[in-house]
DNA sequence: TATATTTGCAACTAATTGGTTTCACAACTT
DNA sequence: AAGTTGTGAAACCAATTAGTTGCAAATATA
């Protein structure tokens, strides 16, 4: 069973989720009412949610709490920098190449 | 059949094949070169990839380069950014924490 | 204690995935 | 013209996925 942030958030519905909790947390049927789906479909994502440790649980009586685990994102954001890396490179060449003609302009 | 951007970086060689061609675009056979598996395979993962336009095809003679399309890549980011505007905001409050605390200590 | 609520888990299903093998076609080379 | 090389596409297969329904367990309420 693969298992990493990638496959996580591949699925529409699991990345809809971890917006819906990032600034509270909320329960599974709170959850499952944003969605037009079961609750059990929804609690299945939360379980693979949970399995890569983007989200962790606090149980309060009967309810859990699902909040989202902020800092397993950065695991993304650190691929997506390699990246990001590229096109500040370029953007900035680009400034480089538009103040040479203006400068030549200026001549 | 779904194609979005997150469904085609789910795959770790999809993944693997972005960062090998990120700095210079490649043939098919180039490319399977650095994996395990048949050259098929890695041309049923650029397909997926030309779809969602995260790559694109230059032909050159009989070969076609494969090249990163990396502002593609930016709506990844895009997405990420609504987490990393929580994280920095949770940075600031604990470096503002910090500071109080030594302020307090110098009175 | 009996009942309702909140939840996770197992079993099943249809669709999708990533891989393989085989083939066809176009472009170079001899 | 004949053979080689680089490529995409089709047909098939095993594994995985996301969903469903049904059930069991734990906690709250009457």
């Amino acid at each position: 069973m693969r298992r990493d942030i990638f496959q996580a958030i591949a699925d529409p519905t699991r990345r809809a989720i971890l917006t819906l909790i990032a600034l509270q947390a909320m329960t599974p049927n709170a959850i499952a009412e944003h969605f037009d789906t079961t609750r059990q479909a929804v609690s299945k994502h939360l379980r693979i949610l949970t399995e890569c440790e983007l989200i962790k649980q606090e149980q309060k009586g009967r309810e859990i709490y699902y909040q989202l685990e902020i800092d397993k994102m950065k695991e993304v954001d650190k691929w997506i920098a390699q990246f990001r890396k590229i096109w500040e490179a370029r953007f900035n060449q680009l400034d480089n190449l538009l103040l040479t003609i203006k400068t030549g302009e200026e001549k």
